[in-house]
DNA sequence: CTCATATCAGCTTAACTGAAATTG
DNA sequence: CCAATTTCAGTTGAGCTGATATGA
């Protein structure tokens, strides 16, 4: 009942998937970026804090691909945050050219002091949502860029 | 049955929501951009196309709005879209400094060409995905960026 | 006077392509 | 020789702030 289907003609929902989409998240950088101007990581930069966090360890090109990202991009990423500490590298011992990033405990401390602030982003957003919905919402949109889980 | 509710722990999506849409929005944009590399607009463009073809006609500062812009950023983004004929503006009879933007016929053109691209996209995005899944996503995502609707 | 609109200017961020070195 | 990883260099795109002019 609290969501329908929407199997017919809508006028309102016509707008393509990945319209939609850039439209959400403009909406989301909007607040985002704003309450972040005071931190030294940008948005790209605690995304991938986030990544090292859940992962552990991982190469360049493997936080590259699970950004949908260049492996440039993510060296100009990756720049900053080994310059301020937030993550270090070592070398794989049975691969000479790889380098294994990992968060270090100043990368640890500041995920936990953003994770206070995106509860209040949340509550703007999905303003009107029962948790349901947005369980729905995150589970939906999380099997778009985790096929495998 | 199809859509757990999500309401216990689960470690899969403890990612924050403003998190978890950039994610989406960059697999998104990957996409969108290789599609879209040989057109002469940008999506962010083309986006301000769909809404005046929705709206029918507004100001740029109403269009900087809806797009969770500033009105410089939205001029900028006009220029080009202007000097290549896909919209028009128009002068406010009731007010002297308004201009009402519009779309041309070459404007309606370039949507009804693009339109052909998007459904590949959302079909390589959504695979594993039900139309009332797809019904659902999309309504949730409208009620982010259109909470009048 | 204040607020909204439009726009010019300069700046920053974050992505891209191209090219190179190193390793498997 | 080829593919993957890393990184340097240059370029572009798309936002921002500041300042200015105009009209309601």
């Amino acid at each position: 009942m609290q969501i329908a289907p929407m199997t017919g003609e809508d006028d309102q929902t016509e707008l393509a998937f990945p319209h939609l989409i850039k439209w959400v998240e403009m909406a989301v950088r909007a607040q985002v970026d704003r309450a972040m101007r005071t931190l030294p990581v940008s948005s790209s930069q605690l995304f991938v804090l986030v990544l090292l966090e859940e992962r552990g360890e991982a190469t360049a090109a493997a936080l590259a691909r699970m950004m949908y990202l260049t492996p440039q991009a993510m060296t100009t990423l990756l720049g900053p945050l080994r310059e301020q500490g937030y993550v270090a590298r070592r070398n794989d011992e049975t691969h000479g050219r790889k380098q294994l990033l990992r968060l270090t405990e100043k990368g640890d401390a500041i995920l936990h002091d953003v994770r206070a602030l995106t509860p209040a982003i949340e509550a703007d957003l999905l303003a009107g949502f029962t948790d349901s919905e947005r369980g729905t919402l995150r589970t939906l949109l999380g099997r778009i860029v985790r096929p495998t889980d």
